[in-house]
Order: structure tokens, then sequence, then C-alpha cells
DNA sequence: GTCTTCATGTCGGAT
DNA sequence: ATCCGACGTGAAGAC
């Protein structure tokens, strides 16, 4: 993967040059030093100085990280490009992007470390227990909804967004399933409604349309909320093994 | 803010020992070399070899970064408790935690570098653009909503949520503000109804209740939802300065 | 701890 | 480019 190129205490100087090149070479790029940033565009943020990890991706992206939480305090996605300068001693990194126009300023106040390296990554992610996870769960055994169902469609269009998963009951009902990863709360029942709403506009007046929300569990306020709206649920993993009461 | 312990090309005792080391003196230690990492937990992953940046902060997060993307790949949230072992060759970092139950395993096939610092960050992020700043300028001037408007509680309770503001209109009915800070679409419209409906069951029979959604713009499919359902929307952002049609 | 909602959410997929 | 919804969403504040 190429040796690192690494600079311990270096001048002003030394970091815009390493800066420049190692973003003109695609390298992924680590600082660390006292700094202070200012954010611009979809909202605003100043933050004073201190010690943070800058990390520059050669896709553009910028992640300001404090020793503290897992989000970046400041930060600039892919697809943004870099300026550097120096002015009275102190480094300035300029990240700017459009659509929307946002800039992110930091200001390095002093560096303690660089270091620049060669990234080779080819490697995909594959995760379970995911939503689609639990679609194709119950796809392949519909009878885990409940006797007698049967799918129609997924991602089926309704004014008011896609369906999960549409299908009909043994008495030939409508059926709009919303589905759900995880313990559902007010939001999930809030989706669910709108999507039996819609269709209860779209199709023939005097046809049923049942709701269901299949989740490993809802909220209390969930649970009511089904109950006030006459809305049903179908407690389900995505996985076989979970229980999730 | 004291020297940063870096080593290249480490051997991997030396990464097993400078890691516990810096994990028990609570510093920023960033990692850059090959490794693979499964995940088990809320769900699970797999990750196969690739050269990554590997972050380990003194409050117990872990971070996986590849060369793309501002999220990183895999990661483990503050609190987290870890261990270093080497084995035939490989540096396996093991991320605990409990509630939920999570692992994350990151073997260190190679490693390029190693770098921690002792961080010292004080500051303070301020932020503007919010929608906590919508709501004050709308307090600041309920006329901003509609003449007439008179806020009564902000965060007020129905068995729905807490509503963003509540007041009455120049006729005495009750009115439900849901705010955002930036375009709307169906799930605001969709909170609002759930928030309305819930008053409307609340109040004497026979109140009515409006509902007014307040964001800088909205979607088509939510303006249409709006409309379906009898609810307003009031064009208004959190700073004066935008437009955000 | 759980619940609820905001977020510069980020990200992917479809139009 | 915008729209829409999932996400191991994360983080904060209330209970």
């Amino acid at each position: 993967m190429g040796p690192p190129r690494t600079h311990v205490d270096p001048s002003p100087d030394t970091v815009r040059v390493a800066l420049e090149q190692s973003i003109e070479r695609e390298r992924l790029v680590t600082v660390f030093g006292r700094c202070r940033v200012v954010y611009r565009g979809r909202a605003a943020s100043t933050l004073g100085p201190g010690d943070r990890l800058l990390v520059l991706k050669p896709d553009g992206t910028v992640l300001v990280h404090t020793d503290e939480q897992q989000k970046p305090v400041n930060w600039q996605p892919p697809g943004c490009t870099q300026r550097v300068t120096v002015d009275d001693g102190t480094v300035l990194l300029v990240s700017e992007r459009s659509t929307p126009a946002e800039t992110l300023e930091v200001s390095l106040l002093n560096v303690a470390h660089f270091a620049a390296f060669d990234a080779a990554d080819t490697a995909e992610l594959t995760v379970s227990g995911t939503e689609a996870d639990l679609k194709e769960r119950i796809l392949a055994d519909p009878s885990l909804l409940e006797s007698g169902f049967e799918p129609r469609a997924t991602e089926r269009e309704t004014p008011a967004g896609a369906v999960d998963i549409y299908g009909t009951d043994s008495d030939g009902n409508a059926v709009v399933v919303e589905l759900k990863r995880r313990r559902a709360g007010p939001d999930a029942v809030g989706q669910l409604n709108r999507y039996v709403d819609a269709l209860d506009g779209e199709l023939h007046t005097g046809t049923t349309v049942r709701g269901i929300l299949v989740a490993p569990s809802v909220t209390d306020r969930a649970r009511s909320l089904l109950s006030d709206r006459g809305l049903e649920l179908v407690s389900l993993s995505p996985t076989a093994g979970s229980t999730g009461v």
C-alpha cells in the first residue's frame, strides 16, 4: 500500500505543501493539531480553538473529530474541493461545494502530526438484519404475516408514497404492510396510516383496506396509535433468531 | 498538547502494546493498515480485507473509515470497552458494549502507521439555523405565522407526542404548529396530522383544531397531503435571510 | 434505562 | 437534480 508520508510538528508551509500534494495524489490524510472551525451552508456553526483530528479523503470528504462522540463535530460531504493557504503562521483549509452552497474553514493554529496514505479498498460491506431481510422473510413465507395472506406487489406506489408490501387477505381485503427492522415508534404508525388513507381513497369505495405494521415490537404510544387508527401489529424480526420483545 | 506517539510499519506486538497504553492513557488513536471487520449486534456485517483508517477515542468510540464516504464503514459508539490481542501475526481489536449487546472485531493484518495524541478540547460548538431558531423567531413575532396568532405553549403534550408550538388564532381556534428547519416532506405532514388528530380527540367536540406546517418550503407530495388533510402551510426559514423556495 | 424527535443527518435508489 | 425512505441512523432532552 506504499509507505505513509508523515511529518511530526511540521511548519505551516510544510503542512500546506503536504496537504496540496496529498489531495492531488488522492491520498487519505490525517492531521492532528489545534484548530478553529467555521461552517456556513444549510446551517452555520463556529467552533473555538481545540486539539482535533482532521481527516481528508480522496473523494473530497472532510471530517473534524474531537476526542468525543462518534459523529464529527464538523464535516464536509464527498465531492468537495479543498484549498490550502498559509497566513500569519496559520494553515487555512477551505472546503467548498455547491448545491447546496457550503463552506468549511479549518484554521490550523498548530499541527502536531501529519500523515498521508495510499488506500486500496475494493471490499464490499455485507449487512444482515435489515428491513430488506424482513421483507424477504415474509415473501418467502407469507403465512408469517397471517394465514391466507398473499403478497401482490412490493414498493407499490400510492399518492402518499410506496407501500413496502401490498397484498390481499383470505377475505379478499387489500392489505398494506409497513416493515420496520427494529422496535417501531409513532412515526412508523403515521407512515402506515398515510398509506392506508391513500389507498382508501384510491380504491373502490366500499373496499376494506387493512394496515399492518410488522416490527419486532412497538412502543406503548405506537401501540395506542395503531389501536386508535384501527391498524394492526405483527411481531416479527428481520432474522429468525431474534425475539425483540 | 504533548508530542504524538507514532510508529511506522510497527510489529504486531508493538501495535498491541501501543494500543493498550494509549487506551489506558485515554489518548486519541489513529491506525492505518490492512484489516478485516466483523460486527454483530443490532444487525450484523462483515467486511473483507482492505486498507483503512481506524480511530479510537478516549470516550470508547471506535471508527473504521475507508477512502470513501463521510460515514465510517463500521463503528462502535462511545462507552465501549476495547481488548487487544495478537494471534498469528494479526492484531485483533475487540470492542464490546451491552444494552444492546454489540461486538466489533477488527483484524489488523498489517499496520502501516500508528499514532496517539493527547487531545485537549474544551470549546463548544455553536450552531445557528436550527429548528430552535425557527421557534424563537415565531415566538418573538407570532404575526410571522399569521395576524392574531397567540402562542400558548411549546412542547405541549398530546397522546400522539409533543406539539412544537400550541396556540390560538384570532377566532379562538386551537392551532397546532409543526416546525421544520428545511424543505418538508410527507413525514412532516404525517407528524402534524397525528398531533391534530390527537388534540381533536382530546379537546371539546366541536372545537376546531387547525394544523399549520411551518417550513421554508414543502415537496409537491407534502403539499398535496396537507391539502387532503385540511392542513395549512406557512413558508418561513429559521433565519431571516433565507428564502428557501 | 426507554421514549421521542431533531439533524448541516447520511446514503441509496428511482424519477 | 429532487424526492423519498431506511439507517447498526447518532445525539439530546424528558421521564
